[in-house]
DNA sequence: AAACTATATTCAAATATTAAAATATATCAT
DNA sequence: ATGATATATTTTAATATTTGAATATAGTTT
């Protein structure tokens, strides 16, 4: 496997996170595992939209589905995802506190 | 700031680390600073669209320029970038050995 | 100031992503 | 078998992203 086709690989990953929606996903699976009706009802969203993430979540390997009857339940495939979330989430705080540090500088 | 905008504006970086040759802009930035002439001769990339690639992570504080006579110059803006981009990558590795691994049990 | 070098920006066409709507499938209960 | 519930898939229109081509800008050298 090249070094190209890993960036590539790579970037998909980062593509599967760059949304709103499947970010809060992995956020409320953080600890546990959830059925589908769960998220709906924790999420401002659409059943089929819902559907539509976590499919392609699962094609990226990213969540894991396990059924228990009528219910389906979700949880994340690797927990250094959680841990890779949150380290994007630090860098943007900590943009957000420099540009505000930045506002401030030119006021004073 | 809303939960709910905090998510678009984490998604609006995944976006950003979303693409392979920004993830190996990313990469080569790792330790040292690089100028847009280095980057373009370590890259299979035009230098416009190199421009246009730091301009966008330039938007987003994921890079830094520092101009020095007629170069310039660009580093990471944050080093917890490096660190999260290693744990998706690691992510993807993980994911691709349990495929081979689950590839070699149907075989068997 | 004219030429040169390094880098950035704008525009447009091709391509990819998103979400709603409609429909389909799987399991369970009767 | 029928109906009910939970979840998934397909299609489509709107929107966003990507890249090459052309052009612009900033700093340097002569």
């Amino acid at each position: 496997m090249s070094e190209q086709q890993l960036y590539e690989l790579h970037a998909s990953i980062c593509q599967t996170l760059a949304n709103p929606k499947r970010l809060e996903i992995i956020n409320l699976l953080r600890d546990d595992e959830m059925t589908v009706s769960e998220l709906t009802e924790s999420m401002q969203i659409s059943q089929a939209n819902l559907s539509q993430h976590l499919a392609l979540m699962r094609q990226k390997g990213i969540v894991i589905a396990r059924r228990e009857g009528l219910n389906i339940h979700y949880r994340l495939g690797n927990p250094k995802i959680i841990k890779a979330c949150d380290l994007v989430r630090q860098v943007l705080i900590e943009n957000l506190e420099s540009n505000a540090a930045l506002v401030e500088t030119a006021r004073a």
